[in-house]
DNA sequence: ATACTTAGTTTAACAATGCAACTAAGTATT
DNA sequence: AATACTTAGTTGCATTGTTAAACTAAGTAT
């Protein structure tokens, strides 16, 4: 049997300041010692039991983050993706909101738009662009851009987080609409979100239900 | 670094009697020697440019079959799956036509229904579980089902396709609609399907830009 | 010639969506 | 303290999309 290298990677992405950003992390070794890069390592066959565990591992080793929503990407491989020989990345996409990155507060974590493409080593840049469509695609008809909203937000918040995603403005009551139809959320008793010189907002929370599972649209947004 | 196997496997689809079956191939080697499987196999990284040529060689090399349409479907890891030793296979679908694998004609190539849950060894039965979930969804909103029709179809054809895989009945007039929505198909001037005492049904075919990429509708059929 | 069957289209009822205008509830201004 | 202003959240209606039923089309069987 011919040797393979057998890695996995993680696009963290995170909306702040109004842009979808990426996390990268400066390599600490050969090869592209010293360039930012998505966070990766190899499987450990003796203490990951699957490549979704060897990536929440590398991923909390070397950002510090436990990512509520982790997800398979796809495979990434060939001869030439890693100069060490033919390898196989297990790409994997993580949501999160901006004050889980800032509150685990690793100062080699680098937030990168991820529209500007700043030059990624390997294949990252192919990487991150199927992880940022992948996004952009789920979030067409499903829960996935509550992970970026954080833990509580209000519906106005999480109405602009899927029109960021969707690249369009979305009317405001077929938006609730259908949030009210996918059933994810419950308004939080009492608490509201004052942020101005106007009525406050409710705040609501993902049902616990649906902390780790998507809810589906049959007809998107 | 730790030692992982690396495999493909993939799930060759494809209607048959009006049911979904699945190409089992008895397995020539150590482990579950003699077993029905999955076809699959090593990574070569001396022939094999990515994960995708590997998949489409084993199948190639093991069932006679070229896929017209395969997919990466995911991987599937763990100490556990596989008896030699911690393992990841990237697991890959592939629809065809009934006569695709009736034309190969390979001897060992066994058919089964996807429902009836013969034991498969390895996680064989979630990695089939799962493509046929994924074939399921994909279904409602793609055109991915055309490649479960042959080269050249009728439209009623493919309209039970469609209901076979989202198992539900569907309105004729919606059904076109979605269908010339999609704008990927092309009739075969002249060429018409004569099925008994009624009037010929016109034949199409996908358009050569669909034989690889999938279209997609924004609101599901 | 007529009946029968399935292909494919038309019509009209019905359901989903989206706009505009409304009420609600706070802060800022006079 | 009354009024203006802003954004939250809802209501009603016009528009658009979807579907069932009925129709025409084109073949074979009787």
């Amino acid at each position: 049997m011919n040797q393979i290298i057998c890695t996995v990677d993680i696009v963290l992405l995170t909306l702040h300041e109004g842009v979808l950003k990426v996390a990268l992390l400066k390599r600490d070794r050969e090869p592209f010692k010293g360039v930012n890069a998505l966070p990766g390592g190899f499987i450990h066959s003796n203490e990951d039991s699957d490549v979704q565990e060897a990536a929440l591992r590398v991923l909390k080793e070397k950002t510090n983050i436990d990512a509520p929503y982790l997800e398979q990407l796809a495979s990434f491989s060939g001869p030439a993706r890693d100069p060490r020989g033919w390898s196989v990345s297990i790409a994997h996409y993580a949501l999160v909101s901006f004050d889980v990155i800032s509150s685990a507060a690793h100062p080699d974590v680098k937030l990168v738009s991820v529209d500007r493409p700043s030059s990624l080593p390997f294949d990252h840049r192919n990487i991150l662009e199927t992880a940022v469509s992948r996004l952009r695609s789920k979030s067409q008809y499903s829960s996935l851009p509550c992970y970026l909203a954080g833990e509580t937000f209000t519906l106005p918040q999480l109405q602009r987080v899927y029109e960021f995603l969707m690249g369009e403005a979305l009317n405001k009551v077929s938006f609730r609409r259908k949030i009210t139809e996918m059933d994810m959320l419950e308004a939080i008793p009492g608490e509201f979100e004052t942020a101005g010189a106007h009525r406050p907002a409710q705040l609501y929370r993902l049902k616990k239900i649906f902390k780790q599972q998507l809810q589906l649209l049959d007809r998107g947004l």
